[in-house]
RNA sequence: CGGGGUGUGGCGCAGUCCGGUUAGCGCACUUGGUUUGGGACCAAGGGGCCGCAGGUUCAAAUCCUGCCACCCCGACCA
């Protein structure tokens, strides 16, 4: 390819509206242009090496006994009634306003049940692996960061039908590798954390992770023993509260002062621990207490989780005053006004000598004893984790890291198959609902994180197994110099007869700005020709990876290269 | 959806508070010349409905009203 006539066009400076590294390059190397928010262009050298990061989805999923799908973006809103995901997905779905009854699909759980549905009807069918990669469309609240969240983007979506949850298993399983061998191939550092299946359903769910400031997810890691997990659902060493020897009747003291369990503490020389903190949030529109230790923080996806249900919220002010006879500050499990169902941190269970709120205000319990003083429905783990403290699987500190979610592997079991009526006959002739997963990995993400984690201040660092080309011819004084043109296009034409893709650099540019642009194409290999190279026989090479430069023979030129890409 | 910020040539910005020449600078672009191993220099050019609409005024990039777009924080995120 001379890049003379290859339209890529590079920017000196920062667009503005950049402020991911990965967004920045994406842009200054010609990669992508954004169109709207969250809508992007993928020009030629983006869409380049976004094919072959798609082929390395398409060998490792063929290789697991994917078939590859080409699924339409508009579906029926109908398909989409039956699993009532219309309506669950809200404002999150696009609809269209000339044709009511289309809809713009943001995944294809329901067309794959739906297909699976009118063709399968044995199990003597399955399994099957069903994947696309294709454009999805999501109205993103707040599409950032470039490709990272839009509101068109390119999914790789595969998934599997079993006829049982062992064949789930299986296939499940299949997945895992296979997320595996692809995210090593694209050369991305990443982990892997159990996570909350959300509103998707299903049971076991997995997401492939990638530490990065920007991303917006939060883990608990431990590198070292492999512990790492979602906030949502992380855990952590802590030994619990237990019980005192003396443990004599609760008892009212006056804390004009103390509203905040740091103030009490402080106050009255308390443990912070032993002091019980009151949070009361409204579930499903029924206000509940959950007590916690000291200043641990309620993880709303654990309080989720275990009500089993995402309609939470923080009480108010006013609801509390009304239930409790008492401002935030002075509440507490015992002597609520009307009262309300308590439930409390697995770190307290059982405990006494308790500190907490006398639900009027100003004054505090003391000796309180959450077995013989009030009545506790349930303990469970509703604390956040906190960076430092010890992972379970070795007890060395854990690291609280942002991470950007780069694939999601769920095992869905028969929500959608039973929807759609996705049924077969099992061995036995009974009628058996389809057991079903689903997997996605995001496309443009995997860029985007390989640039994260391979560039530099002046540019992108392809590695040599995937990058969009693999040698950067720099043609000095190209125009000028029939000698320089001769050597350029003579090694152009040995690089391509043993496959080797290459950019040549001819363009009328001083050299200062072709060694800049190179840099920031970030192309393995550059060679540099020029005259004053070739009055000696020789060229110049240099690897962008490392910035070591090495003169070499002409004749030898084929050789390091062939010897770079192990050819 | 709440809060904040920004819209001026392809990109980055100044000018806006305090209205008044022909709207300016750097990069990029065109032509000519000199240069040519880490984003050259000189000269001459081309390119703007100053986000859109309405209003105030003799006069609006600048003041007022409404709207739109984009970015950031939060909420949300199958």
């Amino acid at each position: 390819m001379y890049q003379s006539q290859y339209f890529i066009p590079t920017l000196k400076e920062i667009p503005n509206d950049a402020q991911m590294p990965s967004h920045q390059l994406m842009l200054r190397a010609g990669l992508i242009r954004q169109i709207a928010a969250g809508v992007f262009s993928w020009l030629p050298y983006g869409y380049k090496i976004l094919k072959k990061v798609q082929d390395i989805l398409r060998e490792e999923l063929d290789a697991i006994g994917g078939q590859e799908f080409l699924l339409p973006a508009l579906n029926p809103k109908e398909i989409w009634d039956q699993t009532n995901r219309v309506e669950a997905m809200g404002d999150v779905m696009f609809h269209l306003k000339n044709r009511d009854n289309l809809i713009l699909a943001p995944t294809h759980e329901e067309i794959i049940a739906y297909h699976a549905s009118q063709s399968i009807k044995s199990y003597k069918d399955l399994p099957q692996i069903w994947y696309q990669i294709q454009n999805k469309f999501r109205n993103e609240p707040r599409p950032k960061s470039g490709v990272m969240r839009g509101r068109q983007f390119l999914m790789k979506d595969s998934y599997s039908l079993d006829a049982s949850e062992e064949g789930l298993d299986i296939s499940y399983e299949k997945h895992s590798l296979a997320y595996h061998r692809i995210f090593e191939r694209c050369g991305i550092k990443f982990f892997v954390v159990g996570a909350s299946s959300g509103a998707m359903g299903g049971s076991k769910s997995q997401e492939f992770m990638v530490e990065n400031s920007f991303g917006e997810d939060t883990c608990a890691v431990n590198y070292e023993s492999g512990y790492s997990s979602n906030m949502e659902v992380a855990v952590s060493y802590v030994q619990p509260l237990g019980r005192i020897e003396n443990s004599p009747e609760y008892e009212k003291f006056a804390t004009p002062n103390a509203k905040t369990i740091n103030e009490l503490a402080e106050q009255f020389e308390l443990e912070v621990n032993t002091c019980a903190k009151s949070v009361v949030y409204v579930v499903d529109s029924e206000l509940v207490l959950i007590l916690m230790r000291g200043n641990d923080e309620l993880n709303e996806s654990k309080l989720q989780s275990f009500f089993e249900t995402n309609q939470t919220r923080p009480a108010e002010e006013d609801e509390i005053v009304k239930c409790f006879g008492a401002n935030p500050g002075s509440l507490g499990p015992i002597n609520i006004k009307t009262p309300i169902k308590i439930y409390a941190d697995n770190l307290l269970k059982d405990a006494n000598g308790l500190v907490s709120g006398a639900n009027e205000n100003g004054f505090h319990f003391k000796s309180i004893d959450l077995l013989r003083d009030c009545k506790i429905e349930g303990y469970s783990d509703f604390r956040t984790v906190i960076a430092g403290e010890a992972d379970i699987l070795s007890g060395k500190p854990l690291k609280v890291v942002n991470a950007i979610e780069l694939g999601h592997i769920f095992k869905l079991g028969t929500k959608y198959s039973n929807a759609l009526g996705a049924k077969i006959l099992d061995e036995n002739g009974k009628e058996k609902p389809i057991v079903m997963g689903s997997y996605g990995i995001g496309v443009e993400r995997i860029l985007a994180c390989i640039i994260e984690q391979n560039h530099d201040e002046d540019g992108i660092v392809w590695d040599k197994d995937l990058t969009p080309f693999h040698i950067h011819i720099l043609g000095l004084a190209y125009d000028k110099s029939e000698i320089v043109q001769d050597s350029c296009n003579q090694l152009k034409s040995e690089l391509e007869k043993l496959r080797l893709e290459v950019l040549l650099d001819d363009r009328k540019e001083r050299p200062g700005f072709k060694f800049k642009d190179a840099d920031l194409l970030g192309i393995p290999i550059q060679v540099i020709i020029g005259d004053r190279g070739l009055s000696e026989d020789k060229v110049e090479l240099k690897f962008r990876k490392s910035g070591e430069k090495i003169e070499v023979k002409t004749t030898d030129i084929l050789n390091h290269i062939t010897k770079f890409y192990n050819i």
